[in-house]
DNA sequence: TGTGACATATTCCGACCAGTCGGTTTTTAT
DNA sequence: ATAAAAACCGACTGGTCGGAATATGTCACA
């Protein structure tokens, strides 16, 4: 049992990373199951055998993706102590050298387009929206707490940097 | 020959609006030819005669899109006169019961998914996003002429703006 | 009234793909 | 050593879809 436990520890990620990277790399209605299961190594029975059908496979790839990026985030800013560093703590979004970044801004753009129309999509965006939100609040809340700035309504704010470093990160990747 | 222009007038536009109103409903992937055929009441081969294959139908139907919000956009914009009531005449991108704006969000959404991977369409969005900053540089202009503002860079400025009002939309629309 | 160009409908084909399933190999348990 | 279970393979199926080919209708004009 143990070596069955480790193996699938093994195979799903890998899975899931094959899907995540050719989603990037074609786009979501592009990538067959056929392709995953050769970018993985596997056949597509071998992928059968651990995720029932293209669609959960998909979204809990996507899962996985934001959780990544996501605690990415965090690691980083936590580096930071200032109140104001902590927030400019997103340059590493505009490297593009950073896979976390060519292989993420696409991802992205799908899950979008997804959640535009499919609730489940529009729950992991909002998780992750969610996500941000409350990392951004930290920060403010230390800059409030520590008599830096006054906010009245620091979540409203939070929302409001997310959002508008969003509109920024977006159009830094899609416009030349 | 007159008749000829006439209904291909017609016709045209008519397809283009079922696309459109396609793939906002279920997305630029899922819609079907034969969708469209139904959707604009006529059928596969009627499509055919006007458009000589799925990609340039789709692509035209951006095209006019994007054309039709610009050119809203500009009418609004123009009946104001004062600088900054121009940069804020875009409240109408926020009600949700406005038709330009249910079935146009989606569409939106689809051509940055798409954008992220093929050129054609990062054309169409780039496009798209220069007649906006150039709209909004207009206004920035006429602050500036009338000594209301002092702008060192204006279409600096006007993309800046462009792209916080594009990440608030997003998030208005997306998140609950 | 006949004819030909244009418009539209119907039918069909070939490619593609998700999911299934029988069977094989590998691992684990006894 | 052997049985049982897990992991994996790849051929096959049923269905979908874009596009092409073909058929039908319409109408201007000679």
């Amino acid at each position: 049992m143990a070596e069955n436990v480790t193996l699938e520890a093994i195979r799903k990620p890998q899975i899931i990373d094959a899907t995540l990277k050719k989603i990037s790399e074609v786009g979501f209605y592009n990538v067959t199951m056929d392709d995953v299961a050769r970018e993985a190594g596997l056949s597509k029975g071998g992928i059968a055998h651990y995720f029932p059908s293209k669609e959960s496979l998909f979204k809990e790839a996507f899962r996985v993706f934001f959780d990544r990026i996501f605690q990415r985030g965090r690691e980083t800013m936590d580096q930071f102590e200032d109140p104001l560093d902590k927030i400019l703590s997103f340059a590493w979004l505009y490297n593009r050298d950073d896979p976390d970044v060519y292989t993420g801004y696409p991802l992205h753009f799908d899950c979008m387009a997804l959640a535009a129309r499919d609730s489940e999509y529009r729950e992991i965006f909002h998780e992750w929206v969610d996500n941000w939100v409350a990392l951004l609040s930290e920060a403010l809340e230390k800059g409030v707490g520590s008599g830096k700035y006054v906010i009245p309504d620091i979540r409203r704010v939070a929302r409001t940097i997310s959002a508008v470093y969003h509109g920024i990160a977006l159009r830094w990747f899609l416009d030349s």
